[in-house]
DNA sequence: GACAAATAATTGCCGAGGCAGTAGTCTTAT
DNA sequence: ATAAGACTACTGCCTCGGCAATTATTTGTC
């Protein structure tokens, strides 16, 4: 997947700010992830999709864009390869000419369990000695944190019509 | 700064995990503050290095990296970009001369207030409805996964040496 | 039914970052 | 003093993602 800038929004005085904090961890976590992932040749964002597919969470490419605010032409590329290696099957609709449905191919399947795998076992690393309420917290701060993104002066997100 | 990927590093059960989560706070602060910054032409990480180096925290190239765990050589270019802008100068140290010392230019000195509140705005809004207490739990639980993740299975980071 | 608007997937183009290699310089050990 | 190693900055190469067209198809309007 490739490591990521870590750019840091800062409050004017104090230590490290939230934003190079979350940059930071996040960084650390997708590092974690991709490590843990290379012995299956794969990165953190092909597991992704992968993961939401098989968790029905998404059944077309446009779906995984919504879902993970994703670029459309990205993520065609990203089936491809996924496709190039088996992991994937498309199937057009016939219904509306339109879509492609996407199927985890047989291959897929047989190795999501390690994968999922891989993946608990680097969130749970990361959160090592938190305790379930804590864990809560975290995620309600950065459910606030979302939402009050979208609401403010800017009206961002589109990634090819995911509107706003 | 352009957009990133949000990969999802996910809790088997459960809503959203916490590595969503942190992606798409992440993403939503940055796409925030690169629209804030606009306006004066810099993105997101251009103005980190500003600051770092307005604050003294980085003297080099090689101290921005070691600090913002970024590759050395697309730190060159970022630091390119910013003296072509007329924000940055360059200078080769007399006694050290491998290193060159950056030094925020006049033209960058009078626009860092304004970017500095550009980047406060944005992380305030953010923070909307937190207090300081919240403010002050979320830090301490993004470092603390920073702290798990240094240790573990994985002797990672490097981008030239800051070693492991 | 015909035309405009919306939607899905794909492609070309470009900018940006990571990796690895290089040149120049300093440091340390012998 | 010299050789080996470390370190700084920089450069080429490659990959990947975002944006903006493009094509094919469907939906909605008059």
């Amino acid at each position: 997947m490739k490591a990521e800038p870590l750019a840091a929004a800062q409050v004017p005085e104090g230590g490290l700010s939230v934003g190079y904090l979350m940059s930071r961890a996040r960084a650390s976590l997708l590092a974690g992830l991709d490590a843990e992932l290379a012995p299956f040749g794969l990165n953190a964002m092909q597991y992704a999709v992968l993961k939401h597919l098989a968790d029905g969470n998404a059944r077309t490419a446009a779906d995984l864009c919504r879902q993970m605010y994703y670029d459309t032409g990205s993520m065609t590329r990203i089936l491809d390869r996924l496709e190039e290696k088996g992991l994937l099957r498309r199937e057009r609709c016939r219904d509306d000419r339109r879509v492609v449905f996407l199927h985890v191919a047989a291959a897929g399947r047989a190795q999501l369990p390690r994968l999922r795998a891989a993946g608990t076992r680097v969130l749970e690393n990361h959160l090592a000695g938190f305790n379930a309420a804590e864990v809560e917290h975290l995620r309600t701060y950065l459910a606030r944190m979302i939402e009050n993104g979208k609401l403010p002066g800017g009206a961002h997100h589109d990634t090819r019509t995911g509107k706003s």
